[in-house]
DNA sequence: GGCACGATGTGA
DNA sequence: CACATCGTGCCG
């Protein structure tokens, strides 16, 4: 179980997302590591991405998805939800990945409440953290692509776009 | 300064 | 389906 490195996320978010799948995600809290399997991420990718925040540009917010791969991008929904991103491509192209899924917790909001990550990750680098970390473990699972989660208001062809990568588990295949 | 709204989750 | 709950972007 190797940590990985920045390179790996200074790549397009479209090669980089799907390849998140089945890899590991530590957080490190009050003297434990507990680790998960990523199961479902989604994929924003730059200003043009109507669902991405970058399409509003260059804001306080936005600023770290300008930086380099491997920054946390986290921010708060709905007044009460932290949502957990990775920066992903090159410098001043704005993209990131949304964890949405790990084995334990499904929904973005559920899992950061579980690994207390909240505000104070802003900014922080995954690949340089002593604190959250992804390892890579080989496995590269079959997976589908499918629309992202609500991001209704962006419209065409955002709305659309199948960015949104879940682990193909045998029992979604069972009615 | 004020206002509308959201990459959600829960419970009726 | 309603709604909790607040940072952010945008208008003024």
């Amino acid at each position: 179980m190797n940590k990985i490195d920045q390179d790996f996320f200074n790549r397009d978010v479209l090669d980089v997302a799907p390849e998140l799948l089945g890899k590991y995600l530590s957080v490190k809290f009050s003297d434990q590591i507990y680790s998960f399997m990523i199961t479902e991420v989604e994929a924003y990718r730059g200003e043009e991405d109507k669902a991405c925040h970058a399409a509003k540009g260059r804001t306080s917010r936005t600023e770290i998805m300008y930086h380099e791969g491997g920054h946390i991008y986290v921010y708060l929904i709905y007044g009460m939800y932290w949502m957990l991103n990775i920066v992903t491509g090159k410098i001043n192209d704005p993209q990131a990945i949304l964890i949405r899924g790990i084995d334990e917790f499904s929904g973005p909001g559920k899992l950061t409440r579980q690994l207390k990550i909240d505000g104070s990750f802003y900014g922080e680098n995954i690949s340089r953290s002593a604190r959250i970390w992804i390892s890579d473990n080989k496995l590269k699972p079959k997976f589908l692509a499918n629309p992202r989660i609500g991001i209704d208001y962006a419209g065409e062809p955002w709305v659309s776009k199948p960015w949104r990568y879940t682990i193909d588990f045998p029992k979604n295949k069972c009615p």
